[in-house]
DNA sequence: GGGCCCGCAGGG
DNA sequence: CCCTGCGGGCCC
């Protein structure tokens, strides 16, 4: 079964299984025993909590989840202090960095208000807020990911054409005002990564890979913005893989692109690089003359 | 109820 | 292929 992230058709949140198994075979975690079903490179899809490590703390839709390793393999003890590098909490480092959204199992067992009493019910999507070490009960190193519920409208995935024909209707209730982590979040589709991965997270303006632990950090622009007023596509050709930086920089208009590809300060009007490419990542100029426009343009007037 | 061991399935 | 893991059943 492929790894999907985000909701699963069919099982909707409340949904309720009899055992791991029928967790599994529902699509919704697929490992059998491990609480965390990912990798280090996608990322982490799915966790369960079932109590079986003593430092979990769960508050309802926020949950501080225990990473794996150092475990006794016979006795289950900890005997040795956890890794960022083991899978599941390299798969959840990832998930933190990319935002994506990770489902959420709970088994019954004592002490947990927010537990069912019996069997495993999914609980819906989180994303995983921040994540550190710290020495756990038992004495070792353990690595715990705070997790936080996400709202419905959080995870709306963007839609895979451009949205000009949607019909926005008029509500009473003006939209919500996203975060810049869900709007990491809610960005961060397959386009995206598909981007991030032709450059190796290494921003296209001024070079930089940002590295952590278990490897890369970089964000995904788009040219021509998603949404109102723009109506960009989230297609590979608008996309642009940038540090945080200057992402902000491009978002504001601090720098533009020309129709070549180099990179203009708008405060000077130097060129100050020429844009990182490369041969897979074709670039629509289209949306590069639409986000330049956007902080080039002036009334046009009369001069005497 | 706790200990133990037999598991499968996935990830590296 | 080898190793591990927030099962689970069975025995005492």
């Amino acid at each position: 079964m492929p790894r999907s992230f985000g909701h699963i058709a069919g099982q909707p949140v409340g949904s309720t299984y009899g055992s791991r198994k029928e967790v599994r075979d529902a699509g919704v975690h697929l490992p059998l025993i491990a609480g965390i079903s990912g990798t280090a490179a996608e990322g982490t899809d799915s966790i369960v909590v079932s109590g079986g490590y003593p430092d979990d703390e769960d508050y309802g839709d926020v949950i501080v989840y225990t990473g794996h390793g150092g475990r006794d393999a016979n006795t289950g003890k900890q005997i040795r202090d956890q890794e960022i590098s083991a899978p599941g909490n390299a798969g959840l480092l990832r998930s933190h960095l990319d935002g994506l959204p990770v489902r959420v199992v709970r088994g019954a067992h004592k002490d947990s208000p927010h537990a069912p009493n019996v069997g495993y019910r999914y609980d819906g999507l989180y994303q995983v807020d921040s994540y550190a070490a710290k020495v756990g009960i038992e004495g070792y190193r353990i690595w715990r990911f705070t997790l936080t519920k996400l709202k419905d409208e959080q995870i709306s995935t963007p839609p895979a054409v451009a949205p000009q024909a949607v019909v926005h209707p008029r509500v009473a209730n003006p939209a919500p005002v996203l975060t810049t982590t869900v709007q990491r979040l809610v960005r961060n589709s397959s386009v995206v990564q598909h981007v991030k991965a032709w450059h190796e997270h290494q921003c296209q303006v001024c070079g930089l890979a940002i590295q952590v632990a278990t490897g890369f950090y970089s964000e995904g622009a788009h040219i021509r913005g998603l949404g109102q007023p723009h109506h960009g596509p989230d297609v590979e050709e608008n996309v642009l893989c940038l540090c945080p930086n200057d992402h902000v920089r491009f978002d504001n208009g601090a720098i533009y692109l020309t129709d070549d590809l180099k990179v203009i300060d708008a405060l000077t009007g130097v060129t100050i690089a020429a844009l990182r490419v490369h041969p897979l990542h074709q670039i629509n100029v289209t949306y590069v003359a639409y986000h330049r426009a956007q902080w080039t343009v002036g009334t046009p007037r009369n001069e005497p």
